[in-house]
DNA sequence: TTTGTAATTAGAATAATTCTAAATCTAAAA
DNA sequence: TTTTAGATTTAGAATTATTCTAATTACAAA
């Protein structure tokens, strides 16, 4: 682990939401010197190797996620914040329908979150 | 509907894999003369009219689906095939389970497909 | 020390998609 | 029929996220 992917990965898991690339950039440079390039390959490397997870949400830029346990995402389509959800079992569920061996999963729910739903 | 629109909506609709932009593009020039722009566009359209679906799978641009009953999406990580798959009443416990209402949500399987096991 | 491998960097390149502004079409009103 | 208004289409430019390239740097092992 080099100095540059502790950085990083300190920075995604003391994130108190989902960031992106350029978000995470932007947070490290505040304190530190980095290159762009740097945060992406340090991303991939990280959620490649199961430090972080990556969010890819339909329509933006991946997110990533300092949370490594079996989770899923809600999506507020209204705000665009996302919340962790946690939903269990699904994967062996699917696995049992579908006979085939599924690697992974990705689940992202698409909501109004209560706070938008209060206003309007 | 216009023209244009229906060309596109037939394209999809009698596309035996799930294609995304460029390919609907095209497979619509072989015949037609068209923009590529008219092509993002009509898919846009037709996607938020509930003609047909759009696939969104991590790492990869969009592809569309002429299948609009409920389903889900398998994806091979070895060949890339993308499979319909049907799991239904997901939506509705989850809904049980959260409370919140959820509007739509996007399921991806990530596997390696028979023929791929196969072969390896 | 030298040497080899991996990591970092800046900036260019790529790829998917959207934007812009002009041209065209369409359907209804006059 | 002609006019009008609005939506659609178009080509090409612009944008955005991400990866690639090639040079430099860091580091660990020989």
């Amino acid at each position: 682990m080099t100095n540059q992917r502790q950085l990083i990965l300190d920075t995604v898991k003391n994130c108190f939401f989902h960031p992106n690339a350029t978000e995470v950039y932007d947070m490290v440079r505040q304190e530190h010197s980095i290159s762009l390039a740097t945060v992406y390959n340090s991303l991939n490397y990280l959620s490649e190797n199961g430090y972080i997870m990556r969010v890819a949400i339909a329509g933006e830029p991946d997110r990533f996620d300092g949370n490594i346990l079996e989770h899923q995402h809600a999506i507020c389509d209204e705000c665009g914040k996302v919340f962790d959800v946690e939903v269990h079992g699904i994967k062996e569920a699917l696995q049992k329908d579908y006979g085939i061996d599924i690697t992974s999963l990705s689940l992202n729910l698409h909501c109004i979150c209560t706070d938008c739903t209060q206003k309007s």
